[in-house]
DNA sequence: GGATGAGTTGTTTTT
DNA sequence: CAACTCATCC
């Protein structure tokens, strides 16, 4: 105990008056920060101040209560929110510092566990050596997609590997090539974990592919086993079951000899996003520290969830007063931060209206209950309506019309010649994906760079596409194919698609180009003709000195690949490159080795670099990697997916995507037709009615990221069913018609 | 406004 | 190959 509540906040506000994120708890915040013992279930609205209570409640928790920060738990949903929130809390605790407040300068406020679930369970099954956690390798996605492809049967041969039927019956098409069979068993294989499904009850099922999907689980989990290796869905089930023995009693309980205390409190931030698996981590963590106490803290929004992909159900936070009370008697305190400190007020009004008068919205169990509307919190001067609409005749005008708006804004001096905005990655565009193919945001970005004004999209997943990496690429491929064996049609041996044999041809281009237009290559030419020559009279049997990555290292030595290393744009992603190859190479190890004819040469060569290599970066795309610590680069239009945009707040947002139907993807059909199987089975809604709510969320999201403006565009404005609440004949489903009433104009 | 044909694309999001 | 967009024609 450091401190009383009322000299904690006393303090707290003089520390942090000027730091840039503090101001001055509400009421709803402060009775949440000072709510101590007992279950805390807090709806936190879009821009109310949810991570600046979550910091304060840390704090009072140990400055107030004395509770030990290493004996704290607390995750957030990504890597990112776990860091700014870590960086946050180290901000907050030095300015405590500089006001002299010198009782608090040995607690290690560093030691508090906070992080990804993924991440903590990780770090602390690496740290308790469970089950000889420590030797096993956790595969990122990548890796999983190799290890797939090369030790997992997917077809049937014999007695094992799923049949056509067995992909038939659970996504309703037969694969047509084994890097969906990949994905297909990726997906649904992790949601037997996720969704706590029982794997006895598949087994027992009258249904023989739920028997099948059961024996195919077991197949691939030993085979993950056998191979010392883990992904991410099994860190969490290996948690779970590390919980239920002794070594994990003793985690939570402390270990007195190794100087650990007990864990103490559980807080989850984005519980709206937890899926089954980790719901029951939490409470089972809550049921060991203490069922009496029950000291769980959850926050999350359920309109912005936004993850029902990855299995996860809003259903935990809506219903999470059920559950406690069913599983720990008690009630838990219920607090909605409804103060939106971000938003316009006619912004506010109007997502406010969105939500509440959605007709899929209105059913129960689709929001928490007696949720109210989000009030203004923040003072704005200027009375001007931030709400417009752009509505283009095709995808491609609007591209253009939006363009010529951004461009407006961009060079807009008012009397006092003064900008509106300071600078162009005040705005932001927000789309479905950051794709820039002519369905996604390609039109745009075109037509934007068309009239000069420069844009930011890291996340287009195209690197592959440039031409430094198919340089590297196809100087890669002239050394193991100098006879184009791709191009054979008869080969039985490389059986190649269409798709990554364009890919191979356009490396090769791109190769050929460099060595004619550039000088002083010849190192690279050298080294490109005698590695040909090499395999070329390589003796049957004899070991290569070379492997993929070897050669891959020695290319980037050679000009022009060794100077573009000092590039900062192209130096990174021969870094992502590198990663790739590392991952391919975790699985694909030995394949360069021992080649004893032409065939198996090729076959071993050739075949996994193509169909292997190439597929899996064809089928996956590649981002360029963000600078954490500065996401935003200045001077430049950012685009940015509905998803990325989450927790994040943007002067001027403009809204794409907005005629988009729902679909009813794989994950809505997998979700119910497992779930009888679960170990808590649940009532779901139809899948149409869930596509939709995810969808209608989704938009929720968007909206509420705009601070001074917002603008949706798109073609033909009737047919805006979930974005802005038409139906099929254009009519607003709204019985508000919000919209008219504001009088919000449409710029065509 | 709808028929036609040319052209493009390969869902999407994260640990 | 199927599904989709989009310009163009009447």
């Amino acid at each position: 105990m450091f401190w009383t509540e009322d000299e904690f906040i006393k303090n707290m506000r003089n520390a942090l008056g000027w730091v840039k994120y503090s101001r001055q708890l509400n009421q709803e915040q402060m009775s949440a920060v000072l709510h101590t013992n007992g279950p805390l279930w807090v709806l936190a609205g879009p821009g109310s101040g949810k991570t600046e209570l979550l910091i304060w409640k840390l704090f009072k928790l140990i400055f107030v209560d004395g509770v030990d920060p290493q004996t704290i738990f607390l995750t957030t949903f990504t890597e990112k929110a776990a860091k700014n929130m870590f960086n946050r809390i180290i901000t907050y605790y030095n300015n405590l510092l500089k006001h002299g407040f010198d009782c608090i300068k040995n607690v290690d406020i560093s030691s508090l566990k906070i992080g990804t679930l993924h991440s903590l369970c990780n770090s602390i099954l690496v740290e308790y050596r469970y089950d000889n956690y420590h030797t096993k390798r956790l595969m990122d996605e990548n890796e999983s997609s190799y290890f797939f492809y090369k030790y997992v049967t997917m077809t049937k041969s014999g007695s094992q590997g799923p049949s056509d039927y067995f992909w038939e019956y659970f996504f309703e098409k037969r694969p047509y090539s084994k890097w969906q069979r990949v994905n297909y068993s990726k997906i649904l294989l992790s949601r037997i974990t996720e969704d706590l499904i029982d794997v006895e009850k598949l087994q027992n099922s009258d249904d023989i592919f739920m028997q099948e999907l059961a024996e195919y689980y077991i197949q691939y989990k030993q085979s993950l086993n056998h191979r010392d290796r883990c992904d991410f869905p099994t860190v969490q089930q290996l948690f779970l079951k590390f919980l239920n023995e002794e070594e994990g009693e003793k985690f939570i309980q402390g270990d007195m000899e190794r100087d650990l205390p007990p864990i103490k409190y559980v807080l989850v931030d984005e519980y709206q996003d937890t899926n089954p698996i980790q719901e029951e981590i939490y409470f089972r963590m809550t049921e060991l520290i203490s069922p009496s106490d029950c000291n769980i803290t959850v926050v999350g929004d359920d309109d912005q969830a936004m993850y029902r992909f990855r299995g996860a159900t809003v259903d935990s936070l809506i219903f999470f007063g059920e559950r406690v009370k069913e599983r720990f008697g008690k009630i838990p305190t219920k607090i909605q931060l409804k103060r939106n400190y971000r938003s316009h007020p006619a912004i506010i009004d109007w997502f406010n209206s969105y939500i509440a008068n959605m007709p899929e919205m209105q059913i129960k169990g689709a929001r928490a209950p007696g949720k109210e509307r989000m009030i203004s919190a923040k003072h704005f001067q200027e009375n001007w309506n931030p709400i417009a609409i752009i509505e283009g005749s095709s995808l491609t005008d609007t591209a253009e019309k939006v363009a010529e708006f951004i461009q407006s804004i961009i060079n807009f001096r008012d009397e006092k010649n003064e900008k509106i905005i300071d600078d162009p990655s005040q705005i932001v565009i927000l789309s479905q994906s950051t794709r820039e193919t002519s369905r996604n945001v390609g039109s745009f970005v075109e037509s934007l760079r068309r009239r000069g004004v420069p844009v930011y999209n890291p996340r287009n997943r195209k690197i592959h596409e440039t031409t430094e990496v198919k340089q590297l690429l196809g100087a890669y491929i002239e050394i193991i194919d100098k006879n184009n064996s791709e191009l054979s049609e008869n080969d039985h041996v490389l059986r190649i698609s269409t798709r990554v044999k364009d890919f191979i041809q356009s490396c090769r281009r791109e190769y050929q180009n460099l060595i004619t237009s550039q000088g002083g290559i010849d190192k690279l030419l050298n080294y490109v003709s005698q590695s040909q020559l090499k395999i070329e009279s390589a003796p049957p049997n004899k070991k290569f000195d070379a492997t993929f990555h070897r050669i891959f290292l020695r290319l980037l030595n050679c000009p022009p690949f060794s100077e573009y290393l000092s590039d900062p744009v192209i130096s990174p992603r021969y870094g992502i490159i590198s990663a790739q190859i590392e991952a391919f190479n975790t699985v694909y190890s030995n394949y360069l080795v021992k080649s004893s004819t032409i065939n198996s040469l090729k076959r071993n060569l050739l075949r996994d670099f193509y169909t292997v290599f190439c597929g899996q970066i064809l089928n996956s795309g590649l981002n360029d990697v963000e600078d954490i610590d500065y996401p935003i680069l200045p001077g430049r239009v950012q685009i940015v997916t509905y998803h990325q945009s989450k927790g994040l707040e943007f002067p001027i947002v403009i809204l794409l995507g907005l005629t988009k139907q729902y679909r009813v993807g794989i994950s809505y059909k997998l979700e119910r037709m497992l779930s009888e199987y679960r170990k808590n089975p649940l009532q779901l809604e139809s899948d149409e009615l869930r596509a939709a709510q995810d969808m209608i969320r989704l938009y929720y999201v968007g909206q509420t990221r705009a601070k001074y403006c917002l603008i949706f565009a798109d073609k033909e404005l009737n047919k805006w069913k979930y974005s802005l609440g038409f139906d099929e004949k254009g009519e607003k489903r709204f019985s508000l018609n919000w919209l008219e009433n504001n009088n919000i104009p449409v710029y065509r």
